[in-house]
RNA sequence: GGGCGAUUAGCUCAGUUGGUUAGAGCGCGUCUCUGAUAAGGACGAGGUCCCAGGUUCGAAUCCUGGAUCGCCCA
C-alpha cells in the first residue's frame, strides 16, 4: 500500500515550497475558479487603488497588497463573488518629471521644442518601465487580482468616462474657471492641487523683516512721519506691495521708541508691543484700528506706482484675517501673493500687478533685479532696505514651507487662471457621505478625514502640463465655453473622430459654435491625476457608456484598503468624484494603513540607503511569513518599525510550529499506512474533544474579527491555536499517534485541514500545501468554503486550562526541588476546591503524566500545604460599596479565614458590617489565596497549590533510572540517524545498577526504545553503533544494531 | 500656530466597561523535556506604564496642562 502522504522535510525551505504552490495555481488555474464558482453569488465588491508602475515596488506596496489581498479571499471563502479588477495610474507629473530626466530636459519650454506628441509617447512608455516587476511581485506575493483585464487611465475609453463625469460636474455648475492664488511650482510651471502641496511641506529657514512704511497721509490718532511696522517672510513679495492690513476691531498702539539716531514713532498691534519694539517703549496713544483706515502710507519699494494698484493703493485697509498671533498686527498685502491679500485687493479693488513670470523670475519692472528667480533675491532686499533705512529687525524664520513634492522647487503662492470643482458648495454632501463609511481605525473618520473635509476647499483641478487627461473644455475668442461629455460629442461638432484624446492630438480638434459660429478651440490644461483615480468606480469599465450594468452592479465598494497619505489623495478624490456624480459615498469599509520605517524608527528612505527591498524579505522567509508579519505583528495603522529579522520570527513561532505538527502528522500517518475517516464530532477523549472545541471557538473569534475588518486579532487568534494543538494536544497525544488511533489521526488532520481553511486567507502558500497533501478534495484550499463553527465545550476549555495551570506548579516544585521530570515521584498533593478541584480530577491522568507522579492526593483545604489568605474582589464589591471600598477592605482583612474559608466551601454567605449597616458578600466577592508555608516544597498560585513528596524509594529510584536508560537509547538512535519507526536490537552494558534497572523494566525499554531484543552481554559478537554515556556517574555502553525490515 | 495619532521591559508589541501583584514574544542567564519541531516547559534578571496636576474608595486606562516623535494642515 503506498503511503497516503506526499512525505514531509520537517526543516522545509518556505520560499521553494512557495514556488511550487504557484506552479500549482497556475496549472489549476486556481484564481479564475475561485472567481467563477462564486458567479452569481452576492458580490462583495473591491476597487484597487491604482498604483504608478514607472518605479520599483517596495516594501511598503506588499503591505498593501497583503491587505488588499486578505479580504477578499475571505470573503471568496464565505461565498461572495469577489471581481477583483487590477488598475494602474498612468499620467501625471511624476511621470513627466521622470521623461524629463532621461532625456535631460527641465523646462516646459524644451519639452514643446522637443514636442509633446514624441514627449507624451516617451512617457506612455515609461509608464511601464517596471510593470514586469511589478507583475512578478504580485504573483509572488500571492495578491490575487485581475492583471490582465487591469484599467488604465490612459486608455481612451477611460478618459472618456472622465470627460463624462466632468460634464456631469459642469452640467451643475459645479466646474468653473477662477482667478486664484494658488500654490505654484515655478519650475514645472503648473499649480498644485491642495493635497500635493500636503506632500511637500519641510522645515526651512526664511529671511523674516520688520519693515517700516512711513505714513504720508495720516488719518486718525497717528501722524505723518509716524511708521508702520509691518512684518513678512516672504521679502520678495514687497517689491509688489499693494496695501497694508490691519484689523478694524484690533487695538493698536502709537509707540514712541528713544533710538541713536533720535527717537521714532512706530503703530503696531498693542498685544505685540512687547515682543516686536522691546522695553524702553513708550505708548503713546491706543486706538482701534478702525481709526487708520485709510491712512497713505510710503512703500518700500517705488518700482511700481502706486496709481497703478487703483484709488486705495499704499493705503490702510481693514481685513478680518489680521491677528496679533504673529509680526506685528499689521499685515503686508501684495494681491497676486497670497490668498487673503487677493481677496482683500477684490474687495477693495486693486489691480493685480504680479511682477513675477512663470519661471519664477522678476520681470523687466523689476529694475535691477529682473530676470532673477525671487526666492533667491531675498538677501539682496533686505540689504537694500537696510541701506535704504526701512528695515528694523531681520531675523532667520524657521518654518514648514511647501515644496513641490516632485522636484523640490519651493511653491510660489501665486494668482493664476485655474480651473476648479466647486467642492465647497457640496461640503455637507461630503460630510454626510463620510458618515457612511466605516473607517479602520475609527479616528479618520471624525479626526484626520472629517476636519479636512469641514475646510474643504475648491479643488484646483486644471494642470498646464502636456501628460493627463486633457479638460475637456472649449472655448472661443468671444468666451463662449463648452465642455463636452463624450468622444461622439465632439465628432458630431467637428467632424473628427478622436483616436488618441491625449495632447496635442485632442488640441487640433476645433470646432464652430453651435449658435455663433466662433471657432472653439479646447483650453491647453489638462487635469490632476487624482481626478482620473478618484473616477475609477465607472471608468475602469467605460460606464456609462458600456458596462453601465456592471459599474451599477459593482457600485459602492465594500472595501478599499490604501496607506494613511491617501486620506487626501485617493480617499478624498474617490469620495468627492462619487459624491459630485452620484450623490455618495463610492465606498463603505476602509482600512487605513501606516507607514514603514527601518529598525531604528527613521523613514525609509533610498538616499539614507535603509530601504528594504521586498525581494529580499521574500527570498530568505517566502511571502506568507511577509504577509504574517504584517497582519499579526501589530494594528497596522500606526506603522511598522520593520527588518528582515522581523519577518525571521513569526517564521519561527509560527509557521514553522505548523508546519512541524503537519510534518509531524504526515510521518506517522505514513509510518502506520493510517488513513482516518471523519472527524467524530464528540470523541471520547477529552482531549480530541478539547481541541475540536478550541478549533470551533477560533474559528468563531477568526470570522467575527475578518468580518470586522481586523486581521491582527483574527491572525492571533490562529496563532493560539496552532500553539494548543502542537504544544498540547499532540505533545500529549503522541503516544496514540504511535499506537495508530485512528480517532487521534481523524482529530489531528481535521484540525489541521480546517487550519489551513482558517489561515488561507492570510498565508495562501503554506496553508494550500498542507491542504492540498492531507485533503485534496478541492483543487485548492482557496476554492474551499470559509469554516463554519461546530460545537464548543466551554466547560472542557476552562478545565484544560486548570490543568495546565495546575501542571505548571508542579513543574515549578519540580524546579525549585531540582528533581528531574524524568525521575518518577510517589504523590503530587493538591491543594483545590469546588470547580477547580473537580477540573482536575477529571484531567487526572494527563496532569499525573505530565509531572510524572505515580498518584494525586487533594486535599480541599489549606490544612497540610499552608493557610489561606481572603482578600475582597475590588472588581465585583467596587461598584457595591463605592466609597465605602476602604472600610469593606478593612472588615474583610478582619475575618477569620478558616471560618470563611469553612462557610465559603458550604456555599454559605458571610457576613460583614459597614457603618453600621449589615452586609452579606458571596463567594465571588472573596479571593482566596494560599498564605505561603515554610519549609515546605509547595508552589501556589490563587486558589490553589501543587506539593510534591520528594521521597525516593528504590523502586522509583530504579524507574527512573529505566527512563534514564531510554533517553539515552533514544539520543543514541538519533545519532545514528535511525527513522522513528526503525526497530533495533539493543545491547547494554556497564554499570550494574543501571542494567539491573533495565532488566526490571526490560518490556518498557524495549517497547520505547523498538527493541526487538535486548542483550546484556557486553559488546560481544554485536554489531553496530556504539555510544557511552554516563546517567547519574554510572557508566553506560550502548549498542545499536538496525534490523532489517521483515 | 492648529488638527490627528503615538509614547508600557534592552527590542517588537498586548493590556477588556477604571478594580489594587501591568503581561506576551524575542534577546540574556540557570535548569529542564524530547519517537515531530532550529521547537517546547519552569525559573530568574529586566518597568518612576513619557512628565506634572486633577477626578475617584481605586488610574497604564478618564480629564487638564506639558514634553518627545510621526503624519497632516496653516
Amino acid at each position: 500500500m503506498p503511503a497516503p502522504h506526499r512525505p514531509v522535510d520537517s526543516r522545509p525551505s518556505l520560499p521553494a515550497m512557495e514556488e511550487s504552490v504557484l506552479e500549482r495555481w497556475r496549472e489549476r488555474d486556481v484564481f479564475r475558479a475561485s472567481v467563477t464558482r462564486r458567479e452569481g453569488s452576492p458580490p462583495f465588491v473591491f476597487y484597487e487603488g491604482p498604483p504608478t508602475a514607472n518605479g520599483r515596488p517596495g516594501s511598503h506596496h506588499v503591505l498593501s497588497r497583503a491587505f488588499k489581498d486578505i479580504f477578499p479571499r475571505y470573503k471568496t471563502m464565505q461565498g461572495f463573488a469577489v471581481e477583483r479588477k487590477g488598475g494602474w495610474d498612468c499620467h501625471g507629473l511624476p511621470v513627466e518629471i521622470e521623461v524629463e530626466k532621461q532625456l535631460g530636459i527641465t523646462s516646459k519650454d524644451d519639452i514643446e521644442r522637443y514636442g509633446i506628441a514624441e514627449f507624451n509617447a516617451r512617457c506612455r512608455e515609461s509608464v511601464f518601465t517596471f510593470l514586469e516587476e511589478w507583475d512578478r511581485l504580485t504573483e509572488r506575493i500571492g495578491f490575487w487580482i485581475d492583471l490582465e483585464d487591469a484599467y488604465r487611465t490612459l486608455d481612451s475609453e477611460y478618459i472618456e468616462s472622465v470627460w463624462w463625469a466632468l460634464r456631469q460636474i459642469w452640467d451643475k455648475d459645479l466646474l468653473y474657471e477662477g482667478h486664484k492664488v494658488v500654490p505654484y511650482c515655478p519650475r514645472c510651471g503648473t499649480a498644485l492641487s491642495s493635497h500635493e502641496v500636503a506632500l511637500g511641506y519641510r522645515d526651512v529657514v526664511d529671511q523674516s523683516v520688520y519693515v517700516r512704511f512711513p505714513v504720508v497721509s495720516a488719518v486718525g490718532p497717528i501722524s505723518n512721519g509716524d511708521s508702520l511696522l509691518i512684518w513678512t517672510t516672504t521679502p520678495w513679495t514687497l517689491v509688489s506691495n499693494a496695501a497694508v492690513a490691519i484689523n478694524p476691531e484690533l487695538t493698536y498702539a502709537r509707540v514712541e521708541i528713544k533710538g541713536d539716531d533720535g527717537d521714532e514713532i512706530v503703530i503696531v498691534a498693542e498685544a505685540l508691543v512687547e515682543r516686536v519694539v522691546g522695553e524702553g517703549a513708550r505708548i503713546l496713544d491706543r486706538f482701534l484700528g478702525s481709526a487708520i483706515e485709510d491712512t497713505k502710507y510710503d512703500p518700500p519699494f517705488s518700482f511700481i506706482a502706486g496709481e497703478e494698484y487703483g484709488d486705495r493703493g499704499h493705503t490702510v485697509l481693514a481685513g478680518d484675517f489680521v491677528t496679533a498671533e504673529d509680526g506685528s498686527g499689521l499685515v503686508h498685502t501684495a494681491v497676486a501673493f497670497g490668498e487673503d491679500d487677493y481677496r482683500l485687493g477684490a474687495q477693495y479693488g486693486l489691480a493685480v500687478i504680479n511682477p513675477v513670470k512663470l519661471d519664477g523670475t522678476y520681470d523687466e519692472r523689476i529694475g535691477e533685479y529682473a530676470g532673477r528667480f525671487v526666492k533667491d533675491v531675498d538677501e539682496d532686499l533686505v540689504k537694500a532696505l537696510r541701506d535704504s533705512g526701512r528695515l528694523w529687525r531681520a531675523q532667520d524664520y524657521e518654518h514648514a514651507y511647501p515644496h513641490c513634492w516632485r522636484c523640490s522647487t519651493p511653491l510660489l503662492y501665486y494668482a493664476k487662471p485655474s480651473w476648479y470643482i466647486a467642492t465647497t458648495k457640496i461640503r455637507d454632501q461630503l460630510m454626510a457621505a463620510n458618515e457612511t463609511v466605516n473607517w479602520h481605525p475609527e479616528h479618520i473618520k471624525h479626526g484626520r478625514f472629517g476636519k479636512w473635509l469641514e475646510g474643504n476647499v475648491d479643488w484646483a483641478l486644471s494642470r498646464e502640463r502636456y501628460w493627463g487627461t486633457p479638460l475637456p473644455v472649449w472655448r472661443s475668442e468671444a468666451g463662449e465655453v463648452m465642455c463636452i461629455g463624450s468622444f461622439a460629442e465632439l465628432e458630431e461638432l467637428s467632424g473628427v473622430a478622436v483616436t488618441d484624446p491625449h495632447r496635442p492630438y485632442v488640441d487640433d480638434i476645433t470646432f464652430a459654435h453651435p449658435q455663433s459660429g466662433n471657432e472653439m478651440r479646447r483650453v491647453p490644461e489638462v487635469i490632476d491625476v487624482w481626478f482620473d483615480s478618484g473616477a475609477m468606480p465607472f471608468a475602469q469599465y467605460h460606464a456609462p457608456f458600456e458596462n453601465q450594468d456592471v459599474f451599477e452592479r459593482r457600485f459602492p465598494a465594500d472595501f478599499i484598503c490604501e496607506a494613511l497619505d491617501q486620506t487626501r489623495g485617493w480617499f478624498y478624490s474617490l469620495l468627492a468624484v462619487s459624491t459630485l456624480v452620484q450623490g455618495e459615498s463610492s465606498y463603505k469599509n476602509v482600512v487605513c494603513l501606516g507607514l514603514i520605517v527601518d529598525e531604528a524608527g527613521q523613514k525609509m528612505s533610498k538616499t539614507k540607503g535603509n530601504v528594504v527591498a521586498p525581494w529580499e524579505v521574500i527570498d530568505q522567509h517566502g511571502a506568507d511569513a511577509f504577509r504574517w508579519y504584517y497582519f499579526t505583528s501589530k494594528q497596522p495603522w500606526d506603522g511598522y518599525r520593520f527588518s528582515v529579522d522581523a519577518v525571521g520570527e513569526g517564521v519561527r513561532q509560527f509557521l514553522l510550529q505548523l508546519w512541524n505538527t503537519y510534518a509531524f502528522y504526515v510521518l506517522y500517518a505514513n509510518a502506520g499506512e493510517v488513513v482516518p475517516g471523519p472527524v467524530e464530532q464528540q470523541p471520547a477523549d477529552d482531549l480530541d474533544r478539547w481541541i475540536i472545541s478550541r478549533l470551533n471557538a477560533t474559528t468563531e473569534v477568526v470570522a467575527e474579527r475578518l468580518d470586522a475588518y481586523d486581521a491582527t486579532f483574527a491572525g492571533r487568534a490562529i496563532a493560539e491555536l496552532v500553539d494548543d494543538l502542537s504544544n498540547w494536544y499532540v505533545r500529549r497525544s503522541r503516544r496514540r499517534f504511535w499506537d495508530g488511533d485512528l480517532v487521534a489521526f481523524a482529530t489531528l488532520r481535521h484540525c489541521l485541514v480546517t487550519i489551513t481553511q482558517l489561515l488561507a486567507p492570510f498565508c495562501p502558500f503554506i496553508t494550500d500545501e498542507i491542504y492540498d497533501n492531507l485533503d485534496g478534495s478541492e483543487a485548492s484550499v482557496h476554492l474551499c468554503d470559509f469554516p463554519t463553527v461546530g460545537v464548543r465545550d466551554e466547560v472542557l476549555e476552562v478545565e484544560m486550562a486548570i490543568a495546565r495551570e495546575t501542571v505548571r506548579l508542579g513543574l515549578k516544585a519540580r524546579g525549585q526541588a531540582k528533581v528531574k521530570v524524568r525521575q518518577p515521584l510517589g504523590e503530587a498533593v493538591i491543594v483545590a476546591v469546588g470547580k477547580e478541584r473537580e477540573a482536575i480530577e477529571r484531567m487526572a491522568d494527563i496532569v499525573r503524566e505530565e509531572l510524572n507522579v505515580k498518584a494525586l492526593r487533594f486535599v480541599s483545604g489549606a490544612d497540610e500545604l499552608g493557610s489561606l489568605e481572603i482578600k475582597p474582589n475590588y472588581r465585583s464589591l467596587g461598584p457595591r460599596f463605592g466609597n465605602q471600598m476602604p472600610a469593606v477592605a478593612a472588615a474583610v482583612a478582619a475575618l477569620d479565614t478558616a471560618q470563611v474559608g469553612a462557610a465559603l466551601r458550604e456555599g454559605r454567605e458571610i457576613g460583614i458590617t459597614i457603618d453600621g449597616q449589615d452586609h452579606t458578600i458571596g463567594s465571588d466577592d472573596l479571593l482566596v489565596a494560599m498564605a505561603p508555608l515554610e519549609g515546605y516544597e509547595v508552589e501556589r498560585e490563587g486558589s490553589h497549590a501543587v506539593a510534591l513528596d520528594l521521597t525516593l524509594d528504590a523502586d522509583l529510584r530504579c524507574e527512573g533510572q529505566a527512563r534514564e536508560i531510554v533517553h539515552a537509547v533514544q539520543s543514541a538512535r538519533k545519532n545514528a540517524g535511525l527513522a522513528v519507526e526503525d526497530r533495533i536490537t539493543l545491547g547494554l552494558a556497564g554499570d550494574g545498577g543501571l542494567l539491573d534497572a533495565a532488566r526490571t523494566h526490560e518490556a518498557y525499554v524495549s517497547g520505547e526504545t523498538l527493541a526487538t531484543a535486548i542483550s546484556f552481554d557486553d559488546d560481544q559478537g554485536t554489531v553496530g553503533v556504539v555510544e557511552s554515556t554516563t546517567i547519574d556517574g554510572a557508566q553506560l555502553r550502548i549498542t545499536i544494531t538496525a534490523v532489517a525490515p521483515a
